[in-house]
DNA sequence: CGGCTATATAACCAAGTAGCTATGGTGTGG
DNA sequence: CCACACCATAGCTACTTGGTTATATAGCCG
């Protein structure tokens, strides 16, 4: 129950979320589309079964990784106040841009 | 220009960034509410301003650190796309505790 | 100018970690 | 039931990093 923050630094990790979040995948597919060994993955995912960030389904002798998004939640509810930091400068921007259409 | 994830994985710098939402603050005054080092400080806020987070201003020998939040954007951009995935849990959580408090 | 304050950098160390190979466990299918 | 496929864990190594102390730099003030 480590806080995401720490999960998600790894690169690898979010791209499995990023690819769970298209649909449940087998170890193997996952090892294959990270271009990561086997045990590499299973490292990776063991982390992110104890952050709580996938859960698994036995079937046989497989694997199926599914996202859970749940924790996510931490990690936004974190960055809500900051929010509105950068919506104004994003706001500015896309003043600036707009004068530069008119232009 | 490092992805904001691996920065904000350390929870020192999350409580720099927490600070300077509130007001600009010296480097001492960072190192006394951490409750770490001068140099430990800097170290962290040296990872900061490299990643744009922060940026200083020199007045005399001292330095007044300020948030800069535009690169959270880039953070939130990847989350949004799991946004809904735990927002629905949320709402029936919500429909949940509303019975609860029916009963 | 001399000493003090504020900060950055250097050098070092201990701990964590991401990758690998090797191995173990388990269920399948021929 | 046996050889294989799938996955997890163990064990190792190289690298990264967060913390420290020591030192350098720079500006202030008496």
């Amino acid at each position: 129950m480590v806080a995401p923050f720490a999960v998600l630094a790894e690169p690898a990790r979010r791209r499995i979320l990023d690819l769970l979040r298209e649909r449940p995948r087998l170890v193997g597919e996952l090892s294959a589309e990270l271009g990561l060994s086997q045990p590499g993955t299973s490292k990776h995912l063991r982390v992110l079964r104890e952050a709580g960030l996938v859960e698994v389904q036995a079937i046989a002798q497989r694997r199926r990784y599914a996202l859970r998004a749940a924790p996510l939640a931490e990690l936004d509810d974190w960055l809500a106040p900051y929010r509105r930091f950068w919506t104004r400068r994003l706001d500015a921007l896309e003043r600036e841009l707009d004068r530069m259409e008119d232009a």
